[in-house]
RNA sequence: GGUGGCGUGUCCGAGCGGCCGAAGGAGCACGCCUCGAAAGCGUGUGACGGUGCAAGCCGUCCGUGGGUUCAAAUCCCACCGCCACCGCCA
């Protein structure tokens, strides 16, 4: 939720946000119209609470013969106070859903446009090339006994996958790695549920425009969660927490329907419906924020470097931002059998708009204040490991192991066939 | 799943249907005392919304949502959560 003075004080820097976005700056006008229609109706609700409760004081005092005179007037009032919180009431729900439509601010520095508008911010390492036909991980997985995807499917259906034997010890250890590296950095580690309640869910804005993506149990009306966001965020929901900034680093399993994502990535195990991730979540004072999110690009970059993996990192454009990010960094690493670049971790800044909905303030010396919150993956598991086969692949199907995943090997140096 | 108990401000904790935004402590802040501190004494100490240039004024909030009533922290209902015991279970 946008912050609703900074909308009356300049209603024009949020249709522009609006037009960057390619959404309908119409919204704006029509949040402005809801809130102005919620005061009106609080006001007039407020005035004859007020009259209603002195009247009703009056009833004690009333000599008995004035008495029943007075009773009739308090009744008359207090229908009429029913009647104005009945409008207040609806007032209120206009001003949500409208409020709730208007996605947060986006940051100036953004690029505006769609997709494809994106600005390349950096590269880190070279694209490989390779002297032999490279594999895609799968195939690579498959030499070394790594993915089974076939039994997956078997077992849970396309898009799910079994790892096995190194596969699975790749998993521990990147997930170690991770969380030995935000412990460094000062995060606090995290072991969150995946199933959260509906307002977990809705306060972390993944029941807008994504709800097609979650996975719902109705019978316990749970959610699922598709990142560990969801928990962390909703952590300290209607908390005014006394120091900031709180670092969390948490590690949950993830799972997303893909719904509309038929026949994209249908291969191996870079798309599919349960993954494990680490996961930063940050929450900070509003004006620390932007010095926040570069922190966390950095953690996510030097995490990509020591894996070895060559990455670009882009500052998404406006179009495609999430409705709670108010700018997102994206890093993409090479995928050689495909030779083209892969989100492989992310960054968003939602400053205090994701905080507001969850009503997470902190204290300051002027009162409290509604904080920002931040999150960027430290390492998304299957991707990662998918990425680590096909990037350090050798002629004979073996695979390199970067150094700094080593220790969390057993020392292991390259992984190769049974 | 069953039975019983309980949810009040930063924390502990009292609270007869109206005089309760709420006693009393603790904590915290400031002041006095002190060479300094502790102790002691005094004063202050919630959030949100509306309105106003402002001081202020008005309203809402006692887990959440409904209901009864002129009037609800207080009575009724539902839900959520916590605790204890029993059953089941990794």
């Amino acid at each position: 939720m946008i912050d609703l003075k900074l909308l009356r004080d300049d209603p024009e820097r949020v249709r522009a946000s609006q037009r960057a976005r390619g959404d309908d700056p119409a919204l704006v006008d029509a949040l402005l119209a809801a809130d102005e229609a919620r005061r009106a109706a609080v006001t007039a609700a407020d005035n004859l609470r007020a009259a209603q409760k002195e009247v009703s004081a009056a009833v004690r005092s009333a000599t008995p013969d004035e008495r029943p005179a007075v009773l009739e007037k308090a009744k008359a009032l207090a229908a009429a106070v029913k009647e104005a919180e009945a409008v207040q009431a609806v007032a209120e729900e206009a001003l949500r859903a409208a409020h709730l439509a208007v996605p947060n601010l986006v940051h100036p520095a953004v690029p505006p446009g769609g997709e494809s508008d994106y600005v390349v911010l950096s590269q880190t390492g070279e694209v490989p090339s390779y002297p032999f036909d490279v594999r895609d991980h799968l195939a690579v997985g498959e030499i070394l006994k790594a993915i089974d995807t076939e039994r997956g499917a078997k077992v849970s259906g396309s898009r799910f996958a079994f790892l096995t034997g190194p596969g699975a010890l790749l998993e521990l250890a990147l997930v170690n790695m991770a969380m030995a590296r935000a412990v460094a950095a000062g995060f606090i580690p995290m072991i969150a549920p995946a199933l959260v309640r509906p307002e977990a869910m809705e306060g972390t804005g993944f029941l807008g425009a994504h709800s097609a993506e979650v996975y719902r149990l109705a019978d316990d009306d749970l959610y699922l969660v598709g990142t560990s966001e969801v928990p962390l965020a909703a952590y300290h929901s209607g908390e005014v927490l006394d120091d900031l900034p709180r670092r969390y680093a948490g590690f949950s399993s993830c799972f997303r329907r893909e719904a509309g994502s038929h026949g994209k990535d249908t291969r191996g195990i870079i798309r599919v419906h349960q993954f494990d991730k680490v996961e930063m979540f940050s929450y900070v004072a509003l004006e620390d924020a932007e010095a926040e999110h570069e922190r966390l690009l950095e953690q996510e970059k030097a995490f990509l470097s020591d894996l070895e993996l060559p990455f670009r990192t882009i500052d998404v454009a406006a179009g495609d931002l999430g409705s709670s990010a108010s700018r997102k960094f994206d890093n993409e690493a090479w995928l050689p059998s495909q030779e083209r670049w892969l989100e492989l971790t992310s960054t968003s800044n939602c400053t205090d708009f994701q905080a507001r909905r969850l009503g997470i303030r902190h204290r300051t010396a002027g009162g409290p204040q509604v904080a920002a919150t931040l999150n960027g993956t430290m390492c998304a598991v299957s991707r990662t490991i998918a990425l680590l086969l096909e990037v350090h692949q050798r002629a004979d199907g073996s695979v390199h192991v970067p150094k700094a995943l080593r220790p969390f090997l057993g020392g292991l140096e390259e992984i190769t066939a049974p």
